[in-house]
DNA sequence: CTTGCTTATGACAGTAGCTCTCAAAATCGA
DNA sequence: TCGATTTTGAGAGCTACTGTCATAAGCAAG
């Protein structure tokens, strides 16, 4: 029933009927007017009664948007796209150099994207405890895609615990260099920062601090 | 926050006043009731409301000895004791190193006292996804304080991100053995399982996975 | 255009975790 | 024993979050 005509389904402006705009506008304002309370007053400081408001929509209906509070900040859709990069990555690869190939170009492309939000977004995960721990939760949870991805094509159980190890360690290391990153106000290279990161648990900590 | 139940530094008969001894009481009631409510019916099936009434205090009381119900699990007093290894660790050694002999030791000796509650928590933890959070900050803020440590050692910053990275990837690495300890039910033998992930990390994922 | 279906919305009530205040009771030092 | 300090219980209140239900907005077909 349908004739595929762009690579890319949704386009802003597609033939999707106006429930659908209004529904991503909705989430953009809801998201923009959080992010401005949340610089004026401070992430705790700002309640969901007054994002809300702000955004001109009841209370009720923010939690239709986005689960928690929390959810803002923290929406990722990088998953797939990490998933993708092990899938196709070439066979007798380890793991920790697939993520500095792959994973740093999918980077490189979410900068040059989303650069700007990343920080803010980034930044704030950096200041609010909350944050972070549901960061870390969540990555952990891309992790396990990914190392089941890697489990297949490499035949390893996805519970090896080498595996998981690696992973978890990659994870951290990478969330490290980010963190890094924000506390220095996102000025450095990330990529590089990354990648140095990366070449760490590569060569081995015995050769490092 | 000091009031060790199973360790060195309080004797009895010491000049430790009845209130002092009652305080003690009521906190080892406050955790075996609620560990026992955790255990007949989930950790978040069981309120607060509902610890304290089994704990024979009132709900506000609660909050005066553990600061919020995550705490009740993850109450942790081993800190002191990894910082102190980082201390008195030889010079011119790899973090991972002192961590793969002085931690591994700590950790013998933990699970000889406390192995059974240890057990305990770490089941806990591993099921409940608000104290996974909970335990990878807390880790965390305990890894602040060894890199702290190490660094003042090894004349480096502690903002060194190479050190930074080390120890956020080790710090993954243990806790992600733990957890698989904690998966296969508190069976498999602990320390090997630790020691063989910081194994991985000392000779570099590039042998690895 | 109208009819009927689906979906989004708002109002409202309720729960749990957590904070704060304040007065009463328990404990301690002298 | 008395006065000072600490611990406690009671209760009000705040915020995140979850439900329910009736209404309203979009939408597809006749």
């Amino acid at each position: 029933m349908t004739a595929k005509e762009s690579s890319i389904p949704d386009l802003p402006g597609s033939p999707v009927g106006l429930r659908e705009r209004k529904k991503i506008k909705t989430r953009q304002a809801i998201r923009r007017e959080a992010y401005r309370l949340f610089r004026e007053h401070g992430y705790d400081a700002t309640t969901v009664d007054q994002i809300a408001e702000a955004a001109e929509i009841s209370p009720s209906t923010f939690f239709r948007y986005f689960p928690t509070k929390e959810d803002l900040v923290l929406t990722d859709e990088y998953d797939p796209v990490l998933v993708e990069i092990l899938r196709t990555a070439p066979q007798g690869t380890s793991l920790v150099r697939v993520v500095r190939t792959g994973v740093l170009d999918a980077l490189r492309e979410i900068l040059r994207v989303d650069g700007e939000e990343l920080a803010t977004r980034m930044t704030l995960v950096l200041n609010v405890p909350a944050l972070r721990r549901r960061t870390y939760e969540q990555q952990m949870q891309t992790w396990v895609l990914i190392t089941e991805a890697f489990a297949a094509r490499t035949g390893r159980s996805a519970n090896d615990m080498e595996l998981r190890v690696a992973a978890a360690s990659i994870n951290a290391a990478m969330g490290e260099a980010i963190m890094g990153w924000a506390r220095n106000g996102c000025t450095e290279d990330l990529v590089e920062l990354v990648d140095q990161a990366l070449a760490l648990l590569e060569t081995g900590l015995r050769d490092g601090p």
